[in-house]
DNA sequence: AACAAGATCAACCGCAGCGGT
DNA sequence: GACCGCTGCGGTTGATCTTGT
C-alpha cells in the first residue's frame, strides 16, 4: 500500500514493556515525522520492535490528548449504555469518549463493568415495577429541564441487549403510557445500530399519536428501512440533531452520548414544542 | 511477615479487511 | 482473481499490584 515494508528482516524484536527511552524515542520520531507507514517506524526511529508494537504503544500510551486515571461515572454510563447496543466494539465505543483508548476500556469492562453490569440485570429482573416508578419520577423531571446531567435520568434496563431491549422497551413504555393517561412516554431508549445512516427523516404530526412519525432511512445498500414511531426500533434510534425549517435542535430520545450532546432530551415533548408540520433530521456521521 | 487469591492493565497474538501488484 | 503486505480490531495472556488471611 504504497509502503514498502522495512520491518520483513530477520532481527529478533524486542518484547515485554516499554523503557522510557523506548517510548522517548517514539514519542519524538513520530511528533517529528508522523507515523507514515508503521512498519518503518522501528527502523526510523531506532527501535528493536516491531510496528505493530510501536503502534500499539503510540495508540494506547504515547499519543497526545490521553486522559488518565480514572474513569468518570459519566463515561462508566456511556460504555455500558453503547455496550448495550454496539457489544465488544470497543473501538466504536472509544470513538465516542475521548481521550480513551479501545484497549482502557475493554479492560475497565472485563474488570469492572461487566460484574456491575450483570449485578444490575439481576437487581431490574427483581424489581422491575420500582424501576418503571423511578422513571417515570424522572420523565417528571425533565419535562421542567431539557439540559439534565446524563446520570440518573435514564435506566440501564433500556441496554439489557438489543433484542430484549426491543421487547422490553415496547412493554415498559407501554405501561408508562397507560400510567400517564394522555401524556406521551419519553423514557430514554438507546437501541441505536451503527449500521445506520441517517438519512432522512420524516414525520407528520396530527393527533401526537405515536404511530403518527414515520423515519426513513437509507443504508449502503440503498435500500430503504421504515419506522413507525411507535416501532420499538424507531425508539432506539440515536438522533443527533433535528432540523426544524432552518433551526438546529437536538431531539434525541436518550442520552446523547456525542461530546458535545452529553444531556438527556426528552424527544416527544420536544416534537411536541416544534409540531405541527414536517420535520427533518439531519444526522452526519454520528457513527463513525 | 509471608503467602495466596483476585484484580488490574500493558502488551501480544491471530484474524479480517483492504488496497496494491 | 490470487497473492501479498499493512492496518486495525478483539480476544487473550501474563506480569504486576492489591487485598485478605
Amino acid at each position: 500500500m504504497g509502503c514498502k515494508s522495512l520491518d520483513n528482516t530477520k532481527k529478533k524484536h524486542k518484547k515485554g514493556l516499554w523503557s522510557p527511552d523506548e517510548d522517548l524515542k517514539l514519542k519524538n520520531y513520530i511528533t517529528k515525522h508522523g507515523h507514515g507507514c508503521w512498519s518503518s517506524v522501528p527502523t526510523n526511529a531506532g527501535l528493536q520492535r516491531n510496528g505493530k508494537s510501536c503502534r500499539l504503544r503510540w495508540i494506547n500510551y504515547l499519543r497526545p490528548g490521553l486522559k488518565r486515571g480514572a474513569f468518570t461515572s459519566q463515561e462508566e454510563e456511556i460504555i455500558l449504555a453503547f455496550h448495550q447496543v454496539l457489544g465488544n466494539k470497543w473501538s466504536q465505543i472509544a470513538h465516542h469518549l475521548p481521550g480513551r483508548t479501545d484497549n482502557e476500556i475493554k479492560n475497565y469492562w472485563h474488570s469492572y463493568l461487566k460484574k456491575k453490569n450483570s449485578r444490575m440485570v439481576t437487581t431490574e429482573s427483581n424489581d422491575q415495577n420500582a424501576c418503571i416508578n423511578e422513571q417515570k419520577n424522572q420523565e417528571s423531571e425533565l419535562s421542567h429541564s431539557s439540559f439534565k446531567s446524563t446520570q440518573q435520568n435514564y435506566s440501564f434496563e433500556s441496554f439489557e441487549n438489543t433484542e430484549t431491549s426491543i421487547i422490553d422497551t415496547d412493554q415498559s413504555m407501554q405501561q408508562i403510557d397507560n400510567s400517564r393517561g394522555a401524556q406521551k412516554c419519553s423514557l430514554p431508549k438507546v437501541l441505536f445500530a451503527e449500521w445506520l445512516s441517517l438519512d432522512q427523516f420524516h414525520g407528520q404530526n396530527s393527533s401526537g399519536e405515536a404511530a403518527d412519525f414515520e423515519y426513513t432511512h437509507n443504508n449502503n445498500n440503498n435500500d430503504n428501512n421504515n419506522f413507525s414511531y411507535g416501532d420499538p426500533l424507531f425508539h432506539g434510534l440515536m438522533l443527533n440533531e433535528a432540523s426544524f425549517g432552518n433551526e438546529m435542535k437536538p431531539i434525541t430520545n436518550g442520552i446523547c452520548v456525542d461530546d458535545m450532546l452529553q444531556s438527556q432530551f426528552k424527544f416527544e415533548d420536544q416534537l411536541a414544542d416544534y409540531f405541527p408540520g414536517e420535520f427533518t433530521v439531519d444526522c452526519d456521521d454520528f457513527f463513525l
